[in-house]
RNA sequence: GCGCCAGUGGCGGAAUUGGCAGACGCGCAGGGUUUAGGACCCUGUAUCCGAGAGGAUGUGUGGGUUCGAGUCCCACCUGGCGCACCA
């Protein structure tokens, strides 16, 4: 064929004329509904890998097939451009993060639109953008100004290997989750957003959302909410009666229950309270171990595997259980941590594993207080069972189960002002501080006179001072630009000097998809009304490893805003929708650029066109699921497309040969697969089975070509229509050469139709093909009329000389009849 | 340990409501076409018995419900992911 499918010329004009068009461009005042579609905010690494490769199809299947549907489709792309690779690079390598993140930009915008994904490119935002640092930064002084944004010396995560404060969310197993060193623990001055204020909303609001099971219950866990009390445990005298001239203990359990039990206290070794609490002749060995405790990993620290004689000391004290009025030891121990409840806990060995070792560890009493089962063989019993041991004169549990006995010793603490019913949250505060150059800089100057003071609004963006050099000492280079640390008090005028921390780039991926919605305006982060209009996102796609981190934080940015007033009040959530996509993996592993096993898409762009790979991408497996390169069957998907060109491409023999005139039943059949074809695939592309759309029209094109290869030969107009709508339904999945081929047969632009209809009427058939079963195993197969009615069935059935055959000359037992798919008889 | 998800041919997978297991593709085999190779077209391809007709077995394992189970229920095995001793 003199003019074969040619993948490369097509798919480059194509890419170019979307651009040229505006085709994917869209105004906020469209009239089409709106729909929202969203892949994650990619941060720039050089060209896309075949992961990003993966994401972007789904996602420009999905703008394609929305907008086809006749939705104003929003699709925007953006760079998550601040970050530590970049300036790691230029420690390295000399070149300045910006140019460094510019190239990279440039690579894998090149490398989006080699994949024929289209955006509107107008609407792109990029986080080191001064345009949208000063947004980034408005938002912070925003909530500065709301009491959500405070400034704290912290015990932080410290990374030795990155040199930085670490996020919680990025400490894995107590390593560094980049650089995979062990992380310390470090005091210094940080800010933080105060995600906690909307811990219960964040909770709460989970449930309505059209997400992965599996992220939801990730961020329930994350969110870690659980209820118990909280009350104080009276410091003893010598003769272990309580003193009242001292604040007692304040402790916090989810056991009320079981506080008959306590037999021990425990401190965190950094507790305010520690050296007050501690005797003069243990003050030696308390300050060593709260040295030792320091030196240790949060993993160490948490473990509650080996000994644990090493782990605690006692301090010279004693508190006395309220319950039972009797004095306890007070001990530190290291596996009390001061950042979760009070920092110090009630031990109760008998009902706790960790309180069980160190009771046992240090030959501390072990009193039950629930009943365990009698087969109950282990050490610590956390499950449910009768109250024992639990009684004195004004409370008594015994007999009670673990809900009631809570309820009973909880109220009995509050009935006394001993203590209150208190919610607890695992989630801990954003610390959003980042001593780091290539980051969106923290608006706020220190005063010598008037303190810390926000920058005014009116002076953002605080921009980055480019000429900047970059030394592997670990400390900002920011430190040591006295243009930068310079700054004039916005209060008083005298000099003033800036503050040198960074944004976490989690900051910047928190409102991105705000800014989508109205990115050209010079007054606003957003107007209220464009985010009305847009948000939430209709279908937000990405990787699970987003579960927690950015997926959370962008919730907090929604309904701080909404609360703020910049976004409509209304709008609680940024993400209707959630999908998360598989990763692609390699051999079984994982492709990463240190093992240099990256699969390149650009070179089988270059071999068999971006319509294959994308293909054979939707093809391999559901979307969901991790994938192995090696499955990918980009063969297979080329051949498919060849035979699809050579099916509709006007001018080869097969379209010539076409006849006209009256129609036949061969035509009919056709004429019902294209509907069906088309039934199946929109019900495929709506519920994101890729895979079996692709099959379908493989399927299809297979039938075609048995009927234009048959003895009559095809009808003109049923072959038209057959491979006009094989086109339009392969459009959003292939759209190179589904538009060269639509508009070589002189439709148009295929992209511009609307998606095809069908009549449910021709998806049914005249005949079915009926199953006969005899005690269950297939016997016969008999077509028969769909409207046979169940005598019919039956008569037809037991007329089989099959049926018969396995009858064996017996009487069926019963019949079941579900005409006209289905007769089962039991003999 | 707790929770979630998965397990189907040589391989990736399909089976939307309990109703023909293995669609579609890869791979493999045979044939056609071609000077040849490639490309293309056609046919076959779960396992076992059988020349064939046909039969038996079969969706991780063991039970159960049902006329009928890949699908529902119970127990277990294996793998992946999350949480993990947060009081």
């Amino acid at each position: 064929m003199a003019d074969g499918y040619d993948p490369t010329s097509i798919e480059l004009r194509w890419q170019q004329r979307w651009i040229d068009e505006g085709t994917y461009e869209i105004d906020n005042d469209d009239p089409r509904p709106p729909y929202y579609v969203l892949s994650m905010y990619p941060y720039p690494s050089g060209p896309a890998h075949i992961g990003h490769v993966r994401n972007y199809t789904f996602g420009d299947l999905l703008v394609r097939y929305r907008t086809m549907q006749g939705d104003g489709v929003l699709s925007p792309i953006g760079f998550d451009s601040f970050g530590l690779p970049a300036e790691n690079a230029a420690i390295q390598s000399g070149m300045h993060p910006r140019e460094h993140t510019d190239a990279n930009i440039e690579a894998l915008s090149s490398s989006l639109r080699r994949i024929g994904a289209v955006y509107d490119w107008r609407r792109q935002v990029k986080s080191h953008d001064p345009d949208y640092m000063k947004w980034s930064q408005w938002i912070f002084l925003k909530f500065y100004e709301a009491g959500l944004v405070f400034r704290d010396t912290a015990p932080v995560n410290w990374c030795r290997g990155c040199q930085t404060v670490l996020a919680n969310e990025q400490v894995i197993d107590g390593l560094c989750d980049r650089s995979s060193d062990p992380v310390e623990r470090r005091d210094m001055e940080q800010w933080f957003y105060k995600i906690t204020d909307y811990a219960q909303e964040l909770l709460d609001d989970i449930d309505d959302l059209d997400w992965p099971e599996r992220v939801k219950i990730m961020q329930r866990n994350w969110i870690g909410r659980s209820e118990g009390a909280e009350f104080g445990l009276p410091i003893a005298e010598a003769d272990g009666s309580a003193r009242t001239d001292v604040e007692p203990l304040s402790v916090y359990t989810t056991r009320p229950d079981t506080s008959f039990g306590m037999t021990f206290a425990v401190m965190a070794p950094e507790h305010p309270r520690v050296d007050e609490l501690t005797s003069p002749e243990h003050a030696a060995e308390v300050a060593a171990f709260r040295t030792d405790t320091s030196a240790k990993s949060e993993v160490d620290r948490l473990s509650t595997v080996g000994d644990f004689t090493k782990r605690g000391v006692f301090t010279g004290s004693h508190v006395v259980n309220p319950f039972t009025g009797v004095a306890i030891p007070l001990y530190l121990a290291d596996y009390v941590l001061t950042t979760y409840g009070t920092g110090a806990i009630m031990a109760v060995p008998a009902q706790d594993q960790r309180d069980w070792d160190f009771a046992t560890a240090y030959g501390l009493d072990i009193v039950r207080t629930v009943q365990p089962p009698d087969d109950f063989d282990g050490e610590a019993y956390t499950g449910d069972g009768p109250a024992i041991n639990s009684a004195t004169d004004s409370l008594d549990l015994n007999g009670m189960g673990v809900t009631e006995a809570k309820a009973a010793a909880t109220d009995w603490l509050e009935q006394r002002d001993l203590g209150v019913r208190k919610v607890n949250f695992r989630i801990r505060d954003w610390l959003l501080s980042r001593q780091r150059y290539w980051g969106c800089p923290i608006p706020i100057v220190y005063c010598e006179s008037c303190g810390e003071q926000p920058v005014p609004l009116d002076e953002l963006p605080v921009e980055l001072p480019h000429d900047i050099e970059f030394l592997p000492t670990g400390q900002s280079p920011l430190l040591f630009h006295e243009g930068f640390l310079t700054a004039t008090c916005p209060s008083c005028g005298e000099p003033a000097r800036r503050e040198t921390d960074t944004m976490d780039t989690f900051v910047d991926s928190s409102w991105y998809f705000l800014r989508f919605a109205d990115p050209f305006n010079h007054d606003a982060p957003f107007s209220a009304e464009a985010a009305d209009h847009w948000l939430p996102v209709d279908q937000y796609i990405g990787g699970v490893e987003h579960a927690i981190l950015h997926l959370l934080y962008a919730r907090f940015f929604t309904k701080a805003l909404a609360d703020l007033g910049a976004a409509p009040a209304t709008l609680r959530e940024p993400f209707q929708r959630l999908f998360t996509q598989g990763m692609v993996r390699l051999g079984g592993g994982r492709m990463s650029k240190s093992k240099g096993n990256l699969v390149a898409p650009e070179a089988i762009i270059d071999e068999v066109g971006a319509d294959a790979l994308r293909l054979a991408i939707l093809q391999v497996k559901p979307p969901a699921e991790d994938v192995d390169w090696e499955d990918f069957q980009i063969e297979g998907c080329s051949r498919f497309l060849n035979r699809v060109w050579r099916l509709a491409a006007p001018g080869t023999d097969l379209f010539s040969s076409a006849r006209t005139g009256d129609l036949t039943d061969a035509d009919v059949e056709i004429d019902r697969a294209t509907h069906v074809l088309i039934d199946r695939i929109t019900g495929d592309y709506d519920r994101w089975s890729y895979n079996t759309a692709v099959a379908a029209m493989m399927e299809f094109t297979n039938a075609v070509y048995k009927y234009v290869q048959s003895e009559q030969g095809p009808h003109r107009d049923t072959l038209d229509a057959a491979v006009d709508a094989l086109l339009r339904v392969m459009a959003p999945a292939v759209p190179h050469i589904s538009g060269e081929l639509f508009e070589l047969r002189g439709h148009g632009d295929i992209h511009a139709q609307p998606w095809p209809g069908f009549d449910p009427a021709k998806l049914v058939t005249s005949t079915e093909t009926m199953v006969i079963q005899v005690n269950g195993k297939v016997r016969d197969k008999i077509d028969v009329a769909v409207d046979i009615s169940d005598a019919d069935a039956e008569a037809l059935a037991l007329a089989s000389e099959a049926v018969q055959r396995h009858l064996d000359g017996g009487e069926p037992r019963k019949i079941i009849v579900r005409a006209p798919k289905l007769v089962s008889i039991v003999a």
